[in-house]
DNA sequence: ACAGCTGATTAAAACGTTTTCGATTTTTGC
DNA sequence: GCAAAAATCGAAAACGTTTTAATCAGCTGT
């Protein structure tokens, strides 16, 4: 292991020197500069993060925690797009990306962990944002960045839950659809904002809400979808569209009515929730709304990043990330 | 940041004695030992890892090199399931995991990058290794274990892709179909090997290949698996059972044969492969070859480990892991 | 009472950097 | 030609650890 004091030797200077010329410093000749460049690269020289995050308190990378006790099993995609986006806009800016994760060898909390391996900050992906060490964490003054659960002291990267069911409404109704059902997950969080812009949409497009149209499901559970949507399908009174719960639940109302011989989207429209691969790949294409995933990991790599690096400005804030309509052809136009 | 030498005064004792303290060194009093470690919590403190490693030439972090430019999207499940199982194992053991990637920023190679970051070894998940890099990281010296490909100086995990397609087959035969096509892949190492494997359990199961059987389908593509199956089921000696490509293309096999009036499986059955979340999502249950993505990671975590650790016994190997036949419903038992 | 132990402790070097500040040389302005 | 300013360089401290080798006090047995 080639260091900068064998550099050094052979360049007949001192290891400041070395140092400096290494980083281009203008306190040094040009002529300087190169020779010991040249030697550099000669020699294989290879600089050492740890020497370098030690004298300089800081480590250009940044930790990600990813706490699900569930490991729910959507959760992998969304998950990975998420981690591949905030990679690749982190190590733009000269960041790597390391897991910090408790290991059940030592009992350091995520705070100490984070601060065991000098991690500049912090991006935490969790299901259960309770949990008294992702708290310590955030309140730690470390720089902290939450995705989809919002602290008052730390900036959160938000999936707008609110948005999509609206625009769903909206696309779907300038189909010409005027019975709407909607199948929604179980009384979350998100279901609340899911069903709010639910209202919202319908609203806008003069539509009224049937309360029969209503009904609860269950999160990527294509059976529950599936029993919902023939229970639909046998009212009286049906409707013409069916938002799901999510994709892989649409799945099983697409199953569920082909079964029962209806014909997506000739005897009805379907429409799911969150453009999953199996939403593009699946034909008829889903339509759905796509969250944008990768916008949301990007998000979080550039705000914790000025956080990192403008400490002074700081302010925490709530960014929210927009999807957007995949008009697929579960949904047919019903004006025509 | 509290540090060793905070401790050293408050006890008033020398820092080479707290550092022994901290690792129950026998060479110190039980008494110093309590109350140095007793002051240490009281004062919060926290070691540093890159301190640490500086001095011991050992970092326990492992790096991990994901490498496929084509982004290929089945790859999300299989490389998280990966990542997973190997974060796991390795945090078990007290590494920690982190990712090497090329920043646009420096122009380092990726054998640069993990000295530069201390790395003890590297995990290596890639599509092409013929890339330099990787073949420089590989003979560099420094531990590697690669995934799915083997090079003669380092230990390599292969999924194994022969014994597949013969217990698949196996395993329809046993369900009494005698009349079996293989939907394969394009002609790559993999299609070979499980060409391979599709002749040998052919053989042993007394059966004939029928080359009419055989088509050449395409990765991940449910139009080119669909039509095949079209092919196969317009063959006026049609075969009862379809092997197809994989997970994802056996939906478009489904989807083609639903389409011109065929049940799954009463007129037809139908094999996948790989075992995706999908497979098991999607009613019926897709009857396919499980990849056991987990234990590969888990491998690739054990045997790098061990070559860091036991670095004189080390000779490079190659660890076969097998998948599993989940019996599915998209099979019938056509015995009965 | 003394050589030789034992057990507990510590001083100091080392790991590979960056950076401050002082020293030395060169250039500039007049 | 000389003082002042600018350019170039280097010694040394510091970052937070681990570890070797040395020190020191208290015992042992004769």
């Amino acid at each position: 292991m080639i260091k900068i004091k064998d550099i050094a030797i052979k360049c007949n200077t001192s290891i400041a020197t070395v140092s400096k010329a290494l980083h281009n410093s203008d306190e040094l000749s040009k002529e300087t500069i190169a020779r010991v460049q040249k030697v550099a690269q000669e020699m294989g020289y290879v600089p050492n993060a740890y020497a370098r995050a030690l004298k300089m308190k800081r480590s250009f990378s940044i930790g990600i925690i990813f706490y699900d006790p569930t490991a729910g099993g959507l959760k992998h995609e969304y998950f990975s797009a998420i981690l591949d986006s905030l990679k690749v806009e982190a190590e733009s800016k000269g960041y790597n990306i390391t897991f910090l994760s408790k290991s059940p060898a030592s009992s350091m909390t995520y705070y100490q962990i984070a601060k065991y391996r000098n991690m500049d900050g912090v991006i935490v992906v969790s299901e259960d944002f309770s949990n008294p060490e992702i708290i310590e964490l955030v309140n730690s003054g470390l720089p902290v960045v939450t995705i989809d659960y919002i602290f008052n002291s730390a900036t959160a990267i938000m999936s707008d839950n609110t948005e999509g069911p609206e625009r769903l409404v909206n696309y779907v109704a300038s189909l010409g659809h005027k019975n709407i059902a909607f199948i929604h997950g179980e009384n979350t969080e998100v279901t609340k904002k899911r069903l709010a812009g639910f209202y919202k949409g319908m609203q806008e497009c003069g539509l009224t809400v049937n309360n029969d149209f209503l009904i609860e499901g269950r999160f990527h559970d294509p059976r529950a979808c599936g029993r919902a949507a023939k229970q639909l399908v046998s009212l009286s009174d049906r409707p013409t569209c069916i938002l799901c719960t999510d994709d892989i639940a649409m799945l099983g109302a697409i199953t569920a009515l082909n079964q029962s011989g209806y014909d997506i989207p000739k005897d009805m429209s379907l429409v799911g929730y969150d453009g999953v691969e199996i939403s593009r790949i699946f034909r008829p294409v889903f339509t759905t709304y796509v969250q944008n995933s990768s916008e949301l990991g990007k998000q979080a790599s550039i705000n914790l990043i000025s956080r990192i690096e403008e400490p002074n400005t700081f302010i925490p804030r709530t960014v929210y990330v927009q999807g957007r309509v995949q008009e697929g052809n579960t949904t047919r136009n019903i004006n025509k």
